[in-house]
DNA sequence: TTTAGTCGTTAAACTGGTTTAATAAAAATG
DNA sequence: CATTTTTATTAAACCAGTTTAACGACTAAA
């Protein structure tokens, strides 16, 4: 769990007893290719880190994937929607490649973050970290074209497009694998 | 700021000592229409709160206007890419008519939130509010038709449409203003 | 009260996507 | 390894938006 520690630690120092403290809730989660750790009408009462693999957050609508996001190494994630509204879970996560996660109920975050005020600002701070991302995403969606998206997706997260095929990339970048195709044989013409 | 105070109670409760505390730090700002809090190359170091009025948080593209959100009464704000990075300013926040805000300074906030661990909860739990609702702002962009999308915010903001002038609300929608319009004609006609 | 500027609508031509369907290529399975 | 299934490409027809430009209504300023 060392990747979970310098991550927690990337966001403000913590003392180790308050690591150790909420070490002890975490469980280690393998998942094989195509497995998932959440479908539709699950409770959502873990919150997870990806140690290795890719998570593919989506939905079905009208018999259609969308490709919400790909959660790849080193990243907090659940269906939070439903996590912090205790609702019914309206997604899938599961795993496009053999994966590991650490995971700790909700429950316990809670109080682990009750106990220890620098945990509770480490939750914070990352946090506003995943809404600063989300939020720069949000500008690119209504501001840039798809080619773009598509470039800076390259650009940005390279070896995504290596893992995942290509009609779940193209959902995420709200077109059709048709659509898809098309840009990236404009792209090879220039 | 009995509304700053309903606000920040709405979250986590917290006692009067550190309500007073943080209290201290705010100040009052008032906006005539068209006044900037904000404008690009700005240090960002202020946490702004929403009283009364409304503010358009844009940037300005190849000579375009982008809106990326309005905010209105009750909400928290800033351009928190600039302000969590210590970064100039790359948007504006312009007040669409007269405004009152709170506004309290990052060191403020920081040392208050370092101060009480309540205060400290308030701050993570209103950080994932904000992240949830632009999580689902995302889904709806890749997923959803123009129109669905302006007859979403008609429904889940109403009055909008009256404060603010239709480009802007064609440019937080993500499309031209003739776009907007010829979507209205379509949605008359039915 | 005229004048200048802003805002929303409309029309025409255009464009970058979608849809549907066929086909080829690659991967999974018995 | 032969078969089935899944994935990516291509083509053709289509469509929901854009761009450009003109016009009328409203607003602000002199």
């Amino acid at each position: 769990m060392e990747n979970l520690k310098n991550k927690i630690l990337s966001y403000t120092p913590v003392n180790v007893a308050d690591i150790d403290y909420i070490f002890q809730f975490y469980s280690k989660i393998h998942l094989r290719k195509g497995e998932k750790l959440i479908k539709p009408g699950d409770k959502v009462d873990y919150f997870y880190y990806l140690d290795v693999g890719c998570v593919n957050y989506y939905k079905m609508e009208k018999g259609e994937i969308k490709v919400l996001e790909f959660y790849t190494e080193d990243v907090f994630f659940t269906d939070l929607y439903a996590y912090v509204q205790n609702a019914p879970a309206t997604c899938f996560l599961e795993a496009t490649e053999d994966t590991t996660v650490y995971a700790i109920e909700k429950i316990n975050v809670e109080k682990s973050f009750g106990k220890s005020h620098s945990l509770e600002r480490f939750g914070r701070l990352s946090m506003q970290d995943a809404f600063v991302r989300t939020f720069t995403r949000i500008e690119r969606l209504n501001n840039r074209t798809y080619e773009e998206r598509y470039l800076r997706l390259l650009n940005k997260r390279p070896g995504l497009i290596q893992r995942v095929p290509q009609y779940l990339i193209a959902s995420y970048l709200g077109l059709t694998p048709v659509g898809l195709s098309k840009i990236r044989k404009r792209l090879v013409k220039n």
